[in-house]
RNA sequence: GGCGGUAUCGUCUAGGGGACUAGGACACAGCCCUCUCAAGGCUGGAACACGGGUUCGAAUCCCGUUACCGCUACCA
């Protein structure tokens, strides 16, 4: 438990889409926020100019939206803080932790590429640390363009990681890196560093790919007389063949498992589980349950691969943990953009398609399941699927009486209610010497019914479509039967 | 190459010296339930990377090896 009110922050360079990776980490700075009454802060990191889109900002707004991940502050735009950055290298330049460099790039890349040569590894040697005040001054004045280098101090930097622990990195290992460019703009940890202090930023939680940024950052920090935050590191998010998480592994963007009719909650649960664990074999979990029960102990250190049959399956549970009512938001427009029928028909037959979600739910591993199971209960005349009929019809004149037979029962029955078809259809049944087999008569009906073979319970289908549907479609199927039966039958 | 990180079933993980003949979940197989399909229930196969220590005792602690990952830019 934090001292004081934590503030954390969400970091993404507005490069691409919201990747589950960066979902996740964003997940976790947020629940360790909302557990422990801080704040959690978002902040785009768009200082690469070239690489960073308004449009890929606006992907990461909408994916955290999606996900029910909400910042508490404004957004913190890093571009636009550039005259703090510049303030911040100054003083270093002022305070001495940091000189004028003016190696140009090109003799940078000469020297390294002559002591990879060498078979060597490549430090800068500090050559510019050691010209002369007045020449450097001279240099600047007339002109000449120069970054400004940090300068590692000798010793060690550490740092206690809310999930390694103990990190250690000796500073003889890490060059005089360059805190801002000729152009006067800040390199990455300069920027991360100033506006985290600027933002006070209590605990950096990010990927584990900043392990080797984060003695830089800590350096940086004291070089501008600043706290340190605490800094957990998180395991990275891997492909199904252990190679880091890209577009050949399928959808890596938080929207794509959107269109692909996952549900928020489910995804969130499913992200929480890929490097956390809340133990005692927890892993359904709500929103609120998962605030409750995180705590950066179950942190794991081990990168996780990303497998999406896991996710479906936690779809499928967070489906059937819902309320029908609480799927209607999400189902209504799919099945708009399918065209089954408009919102407002749909409003119209609010009971009826909460009744249907209540059957399609709990055989539906994502929205998209369920649109397509809806459909038999939305189209005008079906099709019938080739296997139902070639196993369910096998015997065309045969199925076509039974399903005669099945009409008239049907037709007769006194109350359409499933006690009532129930009892009616198992004596049919018996009646044609199917007793304890009366899926010889549920089966032909159901392939009249939806025209496949996997349907919800044969009563609850003719619940949902009605008297008159029911036996209209059974006379579409007679007529198709008849049809179809080969002249030889005869 | 250098530096850093990591290592339990195919996958996600529990485990923090004895409760481990290593538990749960996904996936897979079988059975039960049953009008079909799901859901659910039950059962099964399946793991402590390797080698040294420390200890009465190690999946758990230490060291080494190996493998994998990350960083090593005037990218973020």
């Amino acid at each position: 438990m934090p001292a004081s009110i934590p503030r954390l922050r969400f970091a993404p360079s507005p490069t691409g889409y919201l990747h589950v990776g960066g979902a996740r980490t964003a997940l976790f700075n947020w629940l360790y926020a909302r557990k422990y009454g801080g704040q959690f802060l978002l902040r785009i990191e768009d200082t690469d100019r070239a690489r960073s889109t308004d449009e890929s900002t606006r992907a990461i707004f909408e994916g955290l939206e999606w996900l029910g991940l909400g910042w508490d502050e404004e957004v913190v735009h890093q571009g636009a803080n550039l005259d703090r950055h510049q303030a911040d290298a100054r003083r270093m330049l002022d305070n001495g932790t940091a000189y004028r460099c003016f190696c140009t790039q090109e003799e940078l890349a000469e020297r390294r590429a002559a002591a990879e040569a060498r078979g060597e590894s490549f430090r800068y040697d500090r050559r510019c640390d050691r010209i002369p005040a007045g020449e450097v001054a001279r240099r600047v004045a007339a002109g000449e363009p120069f970054t400004v280098r940090f300068r590692v101090p000798d010793g060690t930097t550490s740092w206690d990681d809310l999930v390694h622990d103990e990190i250690a990195f000796p500073n003889k290992d890490i060059e005089d890196f360059i805190v801002l460019r000729t152009d006067g703009t800040p390199i990455y940890n300069l920027a991360v560093v100033s506006d985290d202090i600027a933002m006070r930023i209590t605990l950096v939680m990010r990927g584990d790919d900043h392990i080797s940024n984060t003695p830089k950052q800590i350096m940086l920090y004291r070089a501008l007389g600043a706290e340190l935050p605490r800094f957990a590191h998180l395991p990275m998010i891997h492909g199904i063949d252990g190679k880091k998480l890209s577009k050949r592994h399928g959808a890596t963007a938080v929207g794509d498992y959107q269109h692909l009719g996952i549900l928020p909650s489910a995804m969130l649960n499913f992200l929480a589980l890929l490097g956390w664990s809340p133990g005692n074999d927890v892993e359904v979990m709500t929103l609120d349950r998962m605030i409750e029960l995180f705590d950066v102990g179950g942190l794991q250190k081990k990168a996780a691969i990303f497998d999406p049959k896991k996710l479906e399956w936690m779809n499928g549970q967070h489906l059937s943990m819902i309320s029908a009512a609480e799927l209607l938001e999400r189902v209504v427009p799919a099945l708009e953009a399918e065209g089954y029928a408009t919102v407002a028909e749909l409003e119209g037959r609010r009971d009826w398609l909460l009744g249907l979600l209540e059957l399609l739910k709990v055989r539906a591993r994502t929205i998209d399941d369920i649109v397509r199971q809806a459909s038999p209960y939305f189209r005008g005349a079906i099709e019938y699927d080739p296997d139902a009929v070639a196993k369910g019809w096998k015997d065309r004149s045969g199925s076509a009486e039974i399903l005669e037979r099945t009409r008239e029962t049907l037709a007769s029955v006194p109350e359409w209610t499933a006690a009532s078809m129930e009892e009616a259809l198992r004596a049919l049944a018996e009646r044609l010497g199917f007793a304890e087999k009366a899926g010889k008569v549920f089966q032909p009906l159901r392939i009249a019914l939806t025209g496949l073979t996997a349907s919800p319970g044969i009563f609850d289908v003719l619940l949902v479509l009605g008297r008159e549907r029911t036996l209209s479609r059974i006379d579409d199927a007679v007529a198709w039967l008849r049809a179809s039966a080969t002249p030889f039958a005869r």
